[in-house]
This record gives C-alpha cells, sequence and structure tokens, in this order.
DNA sequence: CCTTGCGTTATAGTGCACTCTAAGCTGTAT
DNA sequence: ATACAGCTTAGAGTGCACTATAACGCAAGG
C-alpha cells in the first residue's frame, strides 16, 4: 500500500528527481515521511500521479497541472476544475488533427520515396536484357 | 510564385523569427534574395516547410528534421528517409494511445464531478421539502 | 568503527526551441 | 533632408521541464 520514491519512479515511469520536483511545485501534496525522514507514497497519491501522467503526456503543462492540483481538495472548486479538463480535452483533440495531418504526410511521401526506387528498378532491369 | 518573409509567415503560421531560425538550423536550403538582400521563397520553399510543420507538430525533433533536410537532395538517402519518417509515424502512433488513454481518464474524471455535483443539488432539493 | 546504500536538501546546470535586441541597409514618401 | 517601412545580421535572452551536484543523515553489515 505504500511506497518508497524509488517503488514510486518504477510505479510511474517519473524520475526521482521529477518526483521530487513535482512536489515543490505543488502538483502532489506533500509526501508523508517515515521515521527517517524518507517519502512514502500512498496509494492515493500514485493514482494521482497516473492522472498527471495522463494530461502531462498529453501536454498539459507544469503550471495548469499545478493550478489543477491545488484546487483538488476544494470541492467549490469543481467547476472550474471540470472546465480546465474539458479545455484541455478540446487541445487533445486538435493535437489529434494534427496527428492525422502529418500521417497522411508521411504515407504520401513514403509512397513517393516507393515509386522512385520503384522505378529505379525497372530501369535497372531495362539495362540487363 | 514568390513570397516575402512576411508572407510566407502569414502563409505558415511560423514566425519570421523562425523561419530565420530554420533556414540558420539547415532546415530548408538557403532561400533566395532579392536585390536588396530580401528573402524570396518560392512555392516549393513553401511546400517544404509544410511539411516540415507536419512532422514538427506532432513532436519530431528540430535536430532530426535537420537531418532529414539535409538529405533532401541526394537520391541515395532514400532508404534512410523512408526509415526516418517510418521511425516518426511510430512515435505519432504511441503519442495516439496516450491521447485515448488520457482522453479516457479525462473523461472518468469529469463523470465523478458530475455524480457529486448531481448528489449536492439533490441534497439540497431534500432539504428544500 | 567505517563503508555501503538509500534517502534528504538547496541550488545550479542543461537542452530545447524559439524569441528578441541592436545596429545597420535600402528605397519610397513628405 | 529626413523619416518611415521593411528587411538584414550576429548574438543575447527567455521559458520550460527537467536533471544533476554537493553536502549531509541514518542505520544495517562486515
Amino acid at each position: 500500500m505504500n511506497y518508497s520514491i524509488t517503488e514510486t519512479s518504477r510505479l510511474t515511469g517519473l524520475s526521482k528527481y521529477t518526483l521530487r520536483y513535482y512536489e515543490k511545485e505543488k502538483l502532489i501534496p506533500k509526501v508523508k515521511r517515515d521515521s527517517k525522514g524518507y517519502r512514502v507514497y500512498t496509494k492515493q497519491d500514485i493514482e494521482w500521479l497516473t492522472f498527471l501522467l495522463n494530461i502531462r503526456q498529453t501536454g498539459m503543462s507544469i503550471n495548469k497541472i499545478k493550478q489543477f492540483s491545488q484546487m483538488r481538495f476544494k470541492a467549490e472548486t469543481i467547476s472550474i476544475r471540470r472546465k480546465m479538463l474539458l479545455e484541455h480535452k478540446e487541445n487533445i483533440i486538435e493535437q489529434e488533427k494534427k496527428i492525422q495531418k502529418s500521417m497522411a504526410a508521411i504515407e504520401a511521401k513514403i509512397a513517393r520515396y516507393d515509386r522512385y526506387t520503384q522505378l529505379q528498378t525497372e530501369q535497372k532491369n531495362v539495362n540487363m536484357y
């Protein structure tokens, strides 16, 4: 149920540096400590980090995530948090469009390369006979 | 058929600064100049920039784009360029997966918010009667 | 006792992708 | 003549998100 920083790093894929950085930047609440002063991450911490990772990896800035995270335990902020997530969803949809465009452009270029290569090969074959 | 830096900026959405930067970094070949020494972008320049923008916006690094661009006029590099594009395509597919995960996580959270808000509203209604 | 391993902190450094500044040039308009 | 618009350059500066360093603490094992 509880995890050291090394375990948490392994579980989330975030480096230890990043875990400490996120805490300092208040993306996660102050993590509990053991008798040695070592960080002890709870299941809920892991879950929160996992959620943050999702929105981080799709481009929400540290600053926005910070704002979002700071509202976490205030029920009256739900509508703001909701709005932020909807806004991010819009960004994600934009990203998806860019991905589609990029995919098409890449495939067109590869097709061009292949046509060219095919031509060269045929040319060689002609020369052979 | 030919465009000033301002027009090119408007056409591509890249700032003038970025256009000069991309040229300095060799993402595009040296742009032609007019009698005043001003840049003159051709239709082909615009097309190349548009393609670069596609792969840039889906996260290919300036450095990779530079490598790719430098091979542009060497027929014998086609297979390398092809490989680079396929690799980028893989990255894009990974991004898409992250987007799907993030989308699901956001929707789940919004659903949670809505359930909570709904509960609060019902509570109020109970108190009213 | 001391080395090893695992953590702690504050603070500095890195890499990336721009973005801006300062000083200068050229041709047209007032 | 001079002001203005639009460009040029080299090089400095910015913001972001980490990433690393240095110096230290603690406790278990040889």
